[in-house]
This record gives C-alpha cells, sequence and structure tokens, in this order.
DNA sequence: CCCGAAAGTGATTGGGGTTCATTAACGGGG
DNA sequence: CCCCGTTAATGAACCCCAATCACTTTCGGG
C-alpha cells in the first residue's frame, strides 16, 4: 500500500505501475529505503522472504536497480543488522551498576537475535565501522563499564566474552524440546539420558540461559576484583 | 586418488569411467560413503566447496544419486557435523575435577568449530537422535558433570551454558581484527575507542574466550555450591 | 520366474544472486 | 547554453546450486 508496485492495468490511473526506461525524475530507491524495505520485509514475513528479487518487489523496481545503492546481498544483511541492533536495550548501564547492567543488556541482546537468528553470523563478522547503531550500543557498554570500574585493556575482553554467549544462547533458542534426547539406544546408565528426564520446565534454553548468564556476571565480578586489587594483570595459573 | 573417479580414457583400464545406464552390480555409493567425501571435501577446500555437485564429482557419481541415500543437503551438513563432534576432546571428564574438565572441552571444542564455522548453526538445531558421535561427546561430559556432583536437573542447563558461549566464541573466531575500530567519527571522550587502543595482545578473540571461560566456570563452581548447600533449589531473585 | 524395490544416469526445473547492455535524466564546466 | 560524463533506472541475460523426474537396469523375496 506504499509504492505503486500494482500489479493489473486499470487503465486509466496515471501513476507508472511500469517505469519508463531510464532514469527516473525523481529517485525512487536509496539505501535507506531498501534498508528499510528490507526490514520490514524480515520483520512481515521473515529471513526466509528476504531475497533480492522480494526486496525488489517490495521498493517496485527491477532487482537489478538494488545494486546501484548497495554493493551485495551481505551488504543488505549488515544494514539490516545494524538496524536491528537499535532494538537492543542498553539503557541499565545509565542507572544501574555494572553487573546488573550487564545482565539486562545481555538478556534484551539474546531475545533481539532470537528473533533474527540468520543474522548472528553476520554480526560476528561486521565491522562496526559504518553501522551507526552498532557503534552506539558498544559505546554504552563500554562507557558502563568503565564507570563500573573496569580497566580499559579488559573492557572488550569482557564485553566479547557476554556477546559471545549471548549469540550462542540466541541460537540455542532455535533448538527443538526434544534435542538432547537420545534414541532407543540409549543404555541404562546413560547420565545423559537422565539428565534429560530430570529436566523441567517449560522454557529450557531460557534456564540454561539464565544459569549461564548468572554465572558468568558472577565470574567477571571475581575477575574484576582481582585486576583491581593486583596492579601487574594477566597473572593466571 | 581413491575413486575411479579418472578423467582421461587410457583405453585399456577396465574400471568404468562412465557408468552404464541401470543399478550397478556392486552398490557404489552409501550414506557412509558420502559422510566420508563430505569431510573430505570440507577439510580439503573448505564449506564453501561443498556442494552436492561436487560431491557427486569426488564419489564419481551423477548428483541425483546422492538422494538415493541422503534427504537433502541439510542431511549432508548434520553428518558432517556428527563426524566433526569426534575431534571434540572429552577425555579430560574421566581424569581431571569437572571444573578443570570442562574447561578443557570447552577449549577443544572451540577450537574444532572455529575450523568449521558453517556448522556452528547446524549444530544448534539438530538432535542427538541419530548422530552417535555427538552422543557419546555428550554422554561423557553429563557424566562427568554427575560424577562432579552436578544435580541432574542442572546438568543439562551447565552444559548448554557453557556449549551456548563457546559456539559464540568460536563464530568470534572470524571476526577481522579490526572489528571494533570506529570510524574518524568516534568522539573524543569515546569509552570504546580507548578500550580499543588500550587492548593488546596478538589474538584478542582467545583472550576474550579465555576471560569469558574462567568467569563461566567459576560462577558455576559457585552456582553448584548454592545448589548443594540449599535442598530446595530455582530460588533466585 | 516374476515383479516390486532399489540404485544408478541424464535431463530438467526453479530459484537466487549478480552482471551487462541500454536508455534516459541529472548536473557541472567550457 | 550545450555538451558530456555520471547516475539510476529497465530488461535480458548468466551462473550456480539444490532438488525432481523419467528412465534404465539390477537385486532379491515370494
Amino acid at each position: 500500500m506504499r509504492g505503486p508496485r500494482g500489479v493489473r492495468d486499470h487503465g486509466a490511473v496515471a501513476v507508472a505501475q511500469r517505469r519508463p526506461r531510464g532514469r527516473p525524475s525523481e529517485p525512487v530507491l536509496s539505501a535507506e529505503r531498501i534498508t528499510g524495505a528490507a526490514v520490514r520485509l524480515v520483520t512481515s514475513r521473515g529471513h526466509g522472504a528476504l531475497t533480492m528479487a522480494a526486496l525488489a518487489r517490495e521498493l517496485g523496481v527491477a532487482p537489478s536497480a538494488l545494486y546501484n545503492h548497495v554493493a551485495t546481498k551481505q551488504d543488505v544483511l549488515r544494514r539490516v543488522q545494524d538496524h536491528v541492533n537499535r532494538e537492543v536495550d542498553c539503557s541499565a548501564f545509565a542507572t544501574l551498576p555494572w553487573d546488573r547492567a550487564l545482565t539486562a543488556w545481555a538478556r534484551s541482546y539474546r531475545e533481539v537475535y532470537a528473533r533474527h537468528v540468520p543474522l548472528v553470523p553476520v554480526i560476528a563478522v561486521t565491522p562496526v565501522r559504518g553501522a551507526p547503531h552498532t557503534l552506539a550500543m558498544y559505546e554504552r557498554v563500554a562507557a558502563g563499564l568503565r564507570a563500573g570500574g573496569w580497566p580499559a585493556h579488559l573492557v572488550l575482553d569482557a564485553v566479547v566474552a557476554v556477546e559471545s554467549f549471548v549469540l550462542g544462547s540466541a541460537l540455542d533458542t532455535q533448538a527443538p524440546p526434544d534435542i538432547f534426547e537420545p534414541g532407543a539406544e540409549a543404555a541404562d546408565g546413560s547420565a545423559l539420558a537422565a539428565a534429560v528426564r530430570a529436566r523441567a520446565g517449560a522454557d529450557p534454553a531460557l534456564a540454561a540461559f539464565e544459569l549461564g548468564l548468572a554465572a558468568l556476571v558472577e565470574g567477571l565480578r571475581a575477575a574484576l576484583r582481582r585486576a583491581t586489587a593486583a596492579p601487574t594483570a594477566t597473572a593466571t595459573g
């Protein structure tokens, strides 16, 4: 209901439904419009629906026209990913102590990427350069950790550690509930089978995430204590 | 140098280089042979080289013949993934206390999947049913945790938590080294820019992994202490 | 011995990303 | 003011890849 990508030719309607051949008088596309349409497509019909053809259709344009504004589909994905990062809530770093803020951030981060699993392999590889929202997110997190007493040389390691856990957990949300169900060949004394039977709860992926998150943050608190107590760090045994 | 997928026709050599039309007298393919060829392809030429056509070529067979033994390419990937899991070293659980064994397992696990990043989204979703090596791995880990004193209902949560962190970290190994480099628009007081400058070391991804792993395991030790001290668990605030 | 199931070949389909020639409007410099 | 390089659109390819289908031949159980 946005652009003139209507199908049938009703005749009288003036607005071009098939654009003439050359460069249009007023611009039809832009990198921003493409990103917006891609986000719309993904949120409404899922990542499987994001094809260059569908994107072009959404914009009322020939597929090849897209390549005047984006280099490749990976490029589109990078833009979508940056846009999605806006949804991650970093506000807690302004108000809460670093460990609670980190926990809140991780929860939000996981929730967002659980809805965008195909972007997980993208974010892990995409530089923040040219991804303003992603940059803003990291900036807030880094500032929060610094304010919480973390030494500069450890901030990124802590951020990356939590992020790795979050993204892995986001992948895990896609696992079928019976993923650990061994077949009939499960041995009688199987510790795995026993663990499967003993595990209760509606959302096992969430339980694992919360257990791991609490453990990770607690461990980071201890690491920070050690790092600030001993002046010369990196002594591990 | 294995199968008769030779190219030129040397004349005298008997073995068929183009197979006749119908069903061959002795079977050419099997699910195992396909898996083996797929693993060979992936390890020698990378995951990008694993196409059904290349796989068929490797086996000296028409692509469509593969579908008599595997359902889909995802199926092939699942088999490759199970095979790859054999490389993960779980031996420490037999000799070390659970926390050190878990650490060793995580290191090996990450190392293996850093070499097979495209399998990370596969393992997260694949049921262990019908994946014997994967099953064996989890069995050993679960047994090790049980022996270390973990209550049955928490074993899988702990395993999944560590696994999520490991797989996320495996993805992170693919990140370019300057991934956090902000552009020229980095504000002067940017905590992120400062953190980037302060971070030293040849392998930042490894540093983040080790920091997170130590923290996670330490936190899990604490969680276990709490869980075994208080009989009625799941009290979190 | 016969006939359905199984396991190959070869042709084909369908979809997806990307490129290329072409056309036409824009816009800065002689 | 016009001219010409740049830009942005169309439409028709191209290539790769997964998967299917019709067909052929062999296997193996009743």
